[in-house]
DNA sequence: TATGAATGAGAGTTCATTCAT
DNA sequence: CATGAATGAACTCTCATTCAT
């Protein structure tokens, strides 16, 4: 998945003060908004590079210019604000979470069970494998609600995190379980993966000489063994 | 639970360049000493008042200063840096956490599944009702290994922790779970707590319609139901 | 009075950077001509509108051609700098200022006294009512000589200042004084005016429980009685 | 007057966590407190300095910092922002003005006129040969209201801005005029002189060929004259 | 003529930390 | 032990202006 395809999908682009076009539509203006997503996409990349190696203290507006080639002020024509870049990066690494889960659920199509455990895996993996992806949303929601989020832009975020979840939703009614049942182990698994993410992250999981990623598989054991049988 | 009685629990004291006493450990030493703990714990509830009331971002040296009646500069007679400040925080808070555990244990002791989730239940509600507790720990263990910590501060806390989980290690001991299963079973519910705690936190849960506590007792319903029977 | 139509009275057109045009002043050149007056009206419609609306500081380049449909390196084919947008809006400023003053003194022209009072009031009720319009010429005044502006256009504005109170002067000639008596109870009511309508936006006549017209109606009477009796 | 002796006089101090000492007001908390207060003057006197010398839009809090020698954050330790500052400075400017009215209106103790006339033209004085002062006032109350002003400190000024004309005030009701009439007459005086000052100040009185304080001096004399024969 | 992109300088402010006294 | 004073480095963000296209 290039990134640069996806990164246009979180997030309003900075007022630029555009005069509205006469003829709507044409070639050129096509052009210019593309260039426009691509340098987007090109200080989002660098974000999410300082973001990924030096974590959330050590990003600022000026690492990001600095790793991106431009000056500070250059990131406020395509961001209005320190937050809507963190916003913009949370939607984007939303939007790989799903074409992740997404895959995993469509190939592995021999029985329920096996989906729902491809997706589930997927969805484990994918922050396993970049715990910085769970870092990302923790920022934007502490204290209880977004900070410096539009109720619009937060409403997307929370939407493509339950899409993301959707495959297991579906996977789990289809082994029989009701709505209201699937949504409740959705939900329980959700805080259980998660749960061993950050523990695992702060080696907390180490410490009790355990593997996450094994405990994960015996509680999706547990759980689709108990509903497909 | 007397706060100041447990502060001097975690970490070593900061260097004060006093001169090595002639005499070792005569009285007037002790009383100084007594006096030094007594002030440092007078700092930390200082510290926990304003963290407690502020959280993170409205928490610094200054305000913790204001508050126990301090100029900045006197919390460095007691602490070398601001993150070993949240590390005796967080050993206090370990404190409170084991005695609350302790308790709920000793209390219903009528049988091994009532007690293990008495514990269990514990330490649930001591992060649900604080959730600033819960705070403590990931601004310190952010980034895979603590920061500001001494080796040695750290294996304390990570030792307090595991005390705080061993009543329920115990409980499915007594259950007939082996030493490794419960340690597993144990460290599975404590990521599972912790999953909806976070979750939970930033109101991740309640966008599922769930509700984190009665989540959290289905779990141990099974849990304790599958091993008691 | 089509403010832009009186728009270009004011300064001198920015380099534009074109070549000499082969033929003298043909119709080509004429619409050209014609062309960047209008513009250039438009964007000083723009300033004049962002800056009574926003007051000084929150009037910017940005915001002018965001308002007048440009960005905001447009503006810069019209005006060299901001100071000469600003110079620009006081000359036109200034033709209302004339503009009112001269109507105020022609319609009411029975006696000399009468005609000298309905221009003094038209000069104050002119800023009274649009304190932007004082603001401007502080803008541009501060720290004793003018800013950004070319000695070519302060002259041109400091003839239309004195032009607006030529009706007064007439109108105390009329009424026997000298001319140098004329000029000096001209400068007088000028700066009282000003001091007037300084105070009274500031705030500092409400302090005193005074009403700055009711003030400046005392100042007059006593000018016109004086001299008309 | 030296300055620092005055400048204490305005505004607050920027809170410092002091603890509350012990013993009320001993010599060695004396001693501190009037060092602060030296201090704080001498930011003040480099803050004079550089607004008088670069005028409004030179003036910075990094500017003011160097001219004191101080790192830009050691000024918030002594005011909790640039208005305060301004504040600070608006305060002990009009201190000055009071000194040097009283100074006038005591000194030429003959006739009520002539005592009332000392103090109006200290008054003019003052601001004709510190335009600067006047800039202050301008500066801080700007679009109605007081720009980070408190509204103690608010009134504070006001009240030693209405002090310093109160010796014309006692003058003219010592010729005969009622507090009523009085105070009209004061009000158009200080209207009178801001109104010269400023366009004294900005190069328009010159433009008319007339000199502020001529022009000043005659409206004194009607006035006197006027109520004292 | 006008745009779109970017610069560069600078603004006010905060903060953990140091150190002489 | 504690203070008071100050540092220095950082922070986000704004703005007039320039210039290739």
């Amino acid at each position: 998945m290039a990134l640069t395809e996806t990164s246009d999908t979180s997030g309003t682009r900075a007022p630029t003060g555009k005069k509205p076009s006469k003829a709507p539509s044409n070639a050129r203006d096509e052009r210019q908004k593309a260039l426009v997503d691509v340098r987007r996409a090109l200080v989002l990349d660098a974000a999410r590079k300082v973001f990924f190696e030096r974590g959330l203290e050590g990003t600022s507006i000026r690492e990001i210019a600095q790793q991106a080639g431009y000056t500070p002020g250059a990131i406020y024509s395509y961001f209005t604000s320190k937050e809507e870049v963190y916003g913009a990066l949370l939607g984007e690494s939303l939007e790989r979470l799903n074409e992740r889960v997404t895959v995993a659920a469509s190939k592995s199509s021999r029985t329920a069970a096996k989906t729902t455990r491809a997706a589930a895996e997927a969805f484990f993996d994918f922050y396993r494998e970049n715990p910085r992806d769970l870092d990302l949303g923790f920022y934007l929601f502490q204290g209880m609600q977004p900070r410096g989020l539009t109720p619009a832009l937060n409403e997307t975020l929370n939407k493509r995190l339950r899409d993301s979840l959707q495959p297991i939703q579906q996977g789990l009614e289809a082994l029989g379980l009701s709505p209201e049942k699937a949504l409740a182990e959705v939900t329980a698994l959700f805080a259980y993966a998660v749960g061993l993410l950050v523990l695992s992250h702060t080696g907390r999981i180490r410490m009790f000489k355990q593997e996450s990623r094994e405990l994960y598989r015996v509680y999706l054991d547990r759980l689709l063994n108990l509903n497909s049988a």
